[in-house]
RNA sequence: CGCGGAGUGGAGCAGCUCGGUAGCUCGUCGGGCUCAUAACCCGAAGGUCGUAGGUUCAAAUCCUGCCUCCGCAA
């Protein structure tokens, strides 16, 4: 089995590792993943989750720019695969990879299509406060995310979750399901379904936009928001006083209401932060402040970085 | 070498401008009040102020190097 790996960040890098401990062997596996950045900070070189774990393995990397016909044909008739494996990689596919495997390309994606097409499908599925994911695997062609399913499989999404949780569950998800998925390719145990594109929607990519919050929206709506976006890259406000931003993880919908309130008024501080929303309230339970670090509530209360009457804007 | 913030008892912070007795809100421990409590009252323990040097009679505070953490931007 000749198997050519695409993806970039830690969602991928787990299908990765399963596919090299179940096809390392008997097979050849190599690796393309995004190029080296500079980012951080210290504007340090870092390199992408893949390639980490591929250089940890001693897998061959390649991190071509783009994949125009000249810049990658040449690697792929070198390599010659079998199939191709996408999970998160960041590029899109030009038709002449799509279609060079004996098997075609396929793409792990984290949603149960063809809902939540695109880019962040995780964080959409909470925003909008749904009570199912899932992952599918389907056969790439040149529509965004648009080829027949090859394999789905569902998951409930709690109340209380938060994207990241439900990161690692579907990430977990993906990386078994990816080698029963090749299993029954090879094997021509699959029978791929069309998508049904009249239930299409898309996930639109997290902006800065997406991230700010507005207390005049039900605290229902917030809450889902808030859960979207944590841990990363985390729903965002203004403390109205200091002017500085504040990252909020977490928060639980309150029973009162306050008439008399601004939204975004903090109302009580004591063990949470309860601010006015919508109709009703907020109770926040962690936070961050622009240049402090992740804390619950009571520390932020302890720490007398705001005032009741305060107001996150 | 992109811009910026921060390291002070277990936690979150103040103090630093203008050097001179270690502060606040919690937590912990002991005691009290109470039918009871996450509430209230009294008391106690716990800090070489990130680190290495320098200036000074004297450094958390001023100067320099280093380490670590965080926000923005990518």
């Amino acid at each position: 089995m000749n198997i050519i790996f695409m993806g970039t960040p830690d969602f991928a890098s787990a299908a990765l590792v399963s596919i090299a401990e179940k096809y390392g062997e008997k097979g050849k596996i190599t690796v393309v993943t995004t190029p080296d950045k500079q980012r951080g900070r210290a504007m340090k070189v870092t390199f992408s989750d893949v390639k980490k774990t591929a250089l940890e393995r001693g897998l061959e990397v390649y991190q071509p720019e783009n994949l125009k016909r000249e810049n990658f044909y040449e690697i792929l008739e070198k390599i010659n695969p079998d199939i191709i494996v996408v999970a998160a990689y960041g590029k899109l596919l030009p038709e002449y990879v799509l279609e060079y495997p004996k098997y075609g390309c396929i793409n792990i994606h984290a949603s149960l299509l063809p809902e939540y097409r695109g880019a962040a499908p995780i964080n959409r599925c909470i925003i909008d406060g749904k009570t199912e994911s899932g992952v599918t695997i389907m056969q790439m062609e040149k529509g965004l995310d648009t080829g027949d399913i090859l394999m789905m499989q569902s998951t409930p999404i709690s109340r209380d979750e938060d994207v990241g949780q439900l990161y690692e569950r579907l990430r977990e998800m993906g990386s078994q399901m990816i080698i029963t998925a090749i299993d029954k390719i090879i094997n021509g145990e699959i029978t791929p379904v069309k998508q049904d594109s009249s239930k299409a929607t898309y996930a639109e990519k997290i902006t800065t936009e997406t991230q700010t919050l507005d207390f005049s929206k039900s605290p229902e709506t917030v809450r889902n928001l808030i859960r979207g976006l944590s841990p990363y890259p985390a729903a965002v406000t203004r403390h109205d006083k200091s002017g500085k931003i504040v990252k909020i993880y977490s928060a639980r919908v309150g029973e009162e209401s306050f008439p008399d309130a601004e939204y975004g008024e903090i109302v009580e501080l004591k063990k949470t932060v309860k601010i006015k929303c919508g109709e009703g309230s907020l109770l926040i339970d962690e936070l961050a402040l622009e240049g402090s670090r992740r804390m619950s509530a009571v520390d932020f209360i302890n720490g007398r970085r705001a005032e009741k009457g305060d107001r996150f804007i």
